[in-house]
DNA sequence: ATCTGCTAGATTGAATCCAATATGTACGCG
DNA sequence: CGCGTACATATTGGATTCAATCTAGCAGAT
């Protein structure tokens, strides 16, 4: 750190987001309030209202008195949440797929090809970023603000366990060609197999996360 | 205030939301920061921790280097809010049914008393609060515990207007009237009915907020 | 007369400081 | 020797203080 390059209670949350996701700060570990301000170059205001966000969102778990703890997702969770996300996002592809235009369809592939792109560099941080961003786009056309909301919290959730995921080659190779399945179906305006595409997608994912949590 | 009778952020967070809730704090308008922090007998600190974990709920949006305001709602939010509880709540219910015991329906019938007593007393906030109880009790019984928290942001979220509803006694009959209903389809163990009746019972309810908001 | 630019006040955001609570260890007593 | 209790330390929670940003009002120029 040179200066002050104006920091931020944002920035600590993407700080905060990005240590949790890379293993920094793992599941069930005491969140120490001076240690990270100290790393972070911030005092501890910001950062616990940082932590007051990732709380709203299940991400952290607070204990009065006690402090912040990074949330441990056990495996009955872990379906709570992707059986949740079967549900919503079975919605939001319904209500997208009747919103798309072509000019959506040009942006998508576009996305796509990022995740593609983004496979190639092994930087697992870009490649769910990307995949995040793809996806999203795809929620967002249905134009219902706070079921991308919820979706967004059930995705933050596992995110953490997600990012194994990415590791794996073969796991790559496969999100690839299903979101070319994907892609294909809502130009088609098909809502039965975009849903179709989704499921199968959860699915696949949700299975190697169960490992990972088990394992 | 005499005293210090121990005050902490999450006395403030329920101060705030009954602030919000009475319409002490209108839709749409700012918080500021400093008076609220008096009138509540607090620094600032412990109430930005509160307003977060509202922004976090929607109920406030946040602006930055300019503060918060209480979130507004438009129709088509509302819609939404509700169209979204009742997928979730086919859900919860669904869940709930195939979990329930004969206790479960005990204490529900009791909860449903003190709805009814609740609204002999005219006092809109604990009718709001008695009501909230009774559905949530419901839900919880799905053992689904991220399913209910969705649920609560949903509910939060229109509280405000959902507020006005009860100070018809028509309404209030009403509800009295179909929480019967959901009790006696609950002991049936019958999902189809159970999930009817909590359909109808929103439905009455999205057209007297609508006309809240329209109005 | 209206619009632009500047200054003053108000309000938010962050840092520092102080109080209250919990944990861990050592000591004493049964 | 084991258990309970009391004290010491560490960590959180809240109050106060300081800095940065935004809003509003006024002056002056076009």
């Amino acid at each position: 750190m040179s200066a002050k390059p104006k920091i931020t209670q944002e920035e600590v949350l993407a700080l905060l987001r990005v240590e949790i996701l890379t293993g920094g700060l793992q599941p069930g570990q005491q969140i120490v309030q001076d240690l990270l301000a100290e790393k972070f170059g911030v005092s501890r205001v910001p950062l616990r209202e940082a932590l007051k966000i990732l709380e709203g969102e299940g991400q952290v778990t607070h204990y009065r008195n006690r402090g912040y703890f990074v949330a441990e997702l056990s495996i009955t969770d872990l379906h709570e949440v992707y059986r949740l996300r079967a549900i919503l996002e079975r919605e939001a592809v319904t209500a997208a797929v009747s919103n798309i235009t072509d000019r959506d369809l040009l942006s998508l592939a576009d996305l796509a090809a990022e995740v593609r792109k983004a496979t190639t560099s092994n930087e697992v941080l870009s490649i769910t970023a990307a995949n995040r961003a793809f996806h999203f786009a795809i929620f967002e056309l249905s134009e219902m603000p706070r079921l991308v909301r919820l979706l967004r919290q059930l995705w933050d959730a596992t995110d953490v366990y997600r990012a194994v995921y990415f590791t794996k080659a073969a796991n790559r190779e496969r999100i690839l060609l299903e979101h070319d399945e994907i892609l294909d179906a809502l130009s088609a305006r098909s809502v039965a197999r975009t849903i179709k595409w989704h499921d199968t997608h959860r699915e696949n994912s949700v299975a190697s996360v169960t490992a990972v949590i088990a394992g």
